[in-house]
DNA sequence: TTGTATCTCCCCCAAAATGAGTGATTTATT
DNA sequence: AATAAATCACTCATTTTGGGGGAGATACAA
């Protein structure tokens, strides 16, 4: 009989070289079986329920499917498994749709045979393994423009306005005027250089001011 | 002469004894120096320039002026300086508001010895140290709810609500008529049990639907 | 087959909100 | 003395919003 407390693994890569190396590095380690192996996500999908894997390793740019849109389809059917993006693709926008998606992890491709078995413990304890560079976009993300040419008193106002209140709410709950938030608003579009909520929001977003 | 390459640190952390074992687990290794340490961000800012640290290690619970207000002040002065938060919360609300403030790490006390060394140099490489919960925190803070009530058409509408767009740019960014976006909104307004724009996206962003 | 859900579209109506214009006062800070 | 920030006022035309009432099409499940 198996050991009960072996951890089960999938892998999704389509360069065999790749794919191969973490497939042994994987059963290199007693805690981990690489219990199957796929260069599409459609493969792996076919065979989930077979293969029942407590973690997916799955890379983001694959022939057919997206690795992106494999992970919405596999977290909306098994939201138990856990699956650890890993990629050469450390842009951005790559990085926050897998989360998005809802990868647990987010791994760059030179990472250390050593990191990556430590990233399968760390995930299966709860944990969501990031490499540096990620780690800090993902950081990054919450912080605010530094520069931004609003006072605190706009900043304030337009973020109000980003939670759907109308001017009289906003002055409402700003202890102010109407007519002063009219004011705020009306300078925060000439320093935006925009003409409506939609185009405020739009460029405040774009450039992290709220 | 002292060396040159040796990483800066400066202590903020209230209770003396915490404080003096962080500051001897640093001072052990060469390639970091304590440069001083304080028990109160007052102390700590006051001495700012002086000290010149490339790394602050900062606890949340002080007395005074928080940990979070400190951040935010001392990364407005000098906003190079990594500041990491040391400490018992991993509450989501301080994890979230200490990044926000431009924390650049966030450990919790339980932390290894060790790990703390290698959360330094991390900093120092560009990165973002973060125990293990407080990564899952933040990676789970970018996936939604996948128990929505509502349609998929309708979070379309409401993601489009939330950008400030009004019912007619709606309509046109999805390619459908005014009356249908009005209908959408109507049935959204229902399941989430609100008669306002303002409602509407308080509940989902509370409830992570968008 | 008969619901039920989803997406689509239509009309009426009154209240509220918005954007643009043109002002003013006060309090800091430089 | 000058500038920026925050506050408030009033007009005006246009849009937007929320509530009410419907209806047709598709698709899926009971």
């Amino acid at each position: 009989m198996l050991n009960k407390n072996i951890i089960r693994v999938v892998i999704v890569e389509d360069d065999d070289i790749i794919r191969e190396s973490f497939v042994s590095l994987i059963n290199s380690s007693d805690k981990y079986l690489c219990i199957a192996d796929y260069d599409t996500c459609e493969a792996a999908i076919k065979n989930l329920t077979n293969d029942s894997p407590q973690i997916i390793l799955m890379d983001i740019g694959l022939p057919g499917i997206s690795g992106i849109e494999g992970i919405r389809r596999i977290k909306k059917v098994y939201p138990k498994i856990e699956i650890i993006v890993v990629t050469v693709h450390n842009e951005d926008e790559k990085v926050f749709d897998a989360l998005c998606a809802g990868a647990s992890g987010y791994l760059t491709k030179n990472i250390t045979p050593e990191k990556l078995l430590e990233s399968l413990s760390e995930v299966i304890k709860g944990g969501a393994p990031m490499s540096t560079n990620i780690a800090k976009l993902v950081i990054r993300s919450f912080q605010r423009n530094t520069e931004s040419p609003l006072t605190s008193r706009e900043t304030e106002v337009l973020q109000q306005l980003a939670r759907g209140k109308s001017y009289t709410m906003i002055a409402g709950d700003l202890h102010i005027n109407k007519e002063t938030v009219r004011s705020h608003i009306k300078n925060i579009y000439q320093k935006l250089n925009v003409n409506s909520k939609a185009e405020a929001l739009d460029k405040a977003s774009k450039d992290r001011l709220i």
